[in-house]
DNA sequence: CTACGTGCAAAGCTTTTGCATGGAA
DNA sequence: TTCCATGCAAAAGCTTTGCACGTAG
């Protein structure tokens, strides 16, 4: 049967395939790490640790998932093939999903911190042609392009407000 | 005057260039700065916070930097342009040369961890030609191409040792 | 005399880990 | 019963920061 997941191209959902992921290693899809992953995948924005925590855990009486199983969770997730490491902000990791969607790096602004993803095929085509060259049997990469977007080099003009004729 | 440093493509010594940043900013080159810089560039070995602390605060009676130091000052190298970060390896942010040396990439083994480094033209030009697209002013970026190394990719084949025949 | 720098030690932060408890098979 | 999992709290580990003292100009 077909995803119903609208603007993902897999047939697999992101939970099912986790869950297939952990028979392989004889584990289990509790419902705390079912809570991770929905929350995950619940938008397709960038995110860290500490995000998902204060949701998770935040709440004192409805605890979904404490700190410790985030983390925990994050690192089999990255295992699974479903979210990977995109950037570091802030000292901390940045995820994003790796499951369903195509493939992109990003153009990081370092005034506002916005992250701009773009398409890689040709960076990829580049360095498979590299590793080859280099006996190097490529598994990934991280590309963090680091610069000013668009909007914060427009110059001083002041940020748009209400009204904007004097 | 020509630089005396063989394999670099520059006029200007690292220190002096560092010496020069200082100056538009009303600092000082003190002899710990010195030293680090120093020490950095006496080869071109890609490094951490640790090694140059290890060696120079090292020492309990000649200290020729403490912490400190060493890391206010890797910060002003990247400022001034002389080192960048290029990966990250446990938990430690790993720098290099990033002043008379050409532009280049790293593919990292993540079984024995070495990094090698490529000519990354290629993906430079087409970094621009993004970025433009974007309105975005790149300033640099950072890619780790993650894999197995031809060395660690070989089969079992004992390390070579002294005698490799039965 | 004033501003910049340094070393020391303590603090900061995210992420990891040990341990006792709890639940599924 | 036997593992697999969780939560809590403490530990880890790199990096940063507050502070008092020095010292170049």
């Amino acid at each position: 049967m077909v995803s119903q997941l609208g603007t993902m191209n897999v047939t697999v959902a992101p939970v099912d395939k986790f869950r297939e992921f952990l028979l392989t290693k004889k584990m289990r899809l509790t419902p705390e790490r079912e809570a991770v992953v929905t929350a995950i995948y619940s938008s397709h924005d960038h995110f860290d640790a500490d995000q998902w925590i204060d949701s998770l855990a935040g709440r004192k009486g409805s605890m979904l998932a404490s700190r410790s199983t985030v983390y925990r969770t994050l690192h089999l997730l990255q295992e699974a093939g479903l979210i990977r490491k995109v950037a570091r902000a802030n000292d901390r990791e940045v995820y994003e999903h790796d499951y369903g969607y195509p493939q992109h790096d990003h153009l990081i602004c370092k005034k506002c911190g916005d992250m701009i993803e773009f398409p890689n095929e040709m960076i990829s085509s580049v360095l498979e042609t590299v590793a080859k060259e280099h006996g190097f049997r490529m598994s990934g990469h991280r590309l963090e392009v680091e610069g000013i977007c668009a909007n914060c080099s427009r110059p001083p003009q002041r940020t748009h407000r209400k009204l904007d004729m004097i």
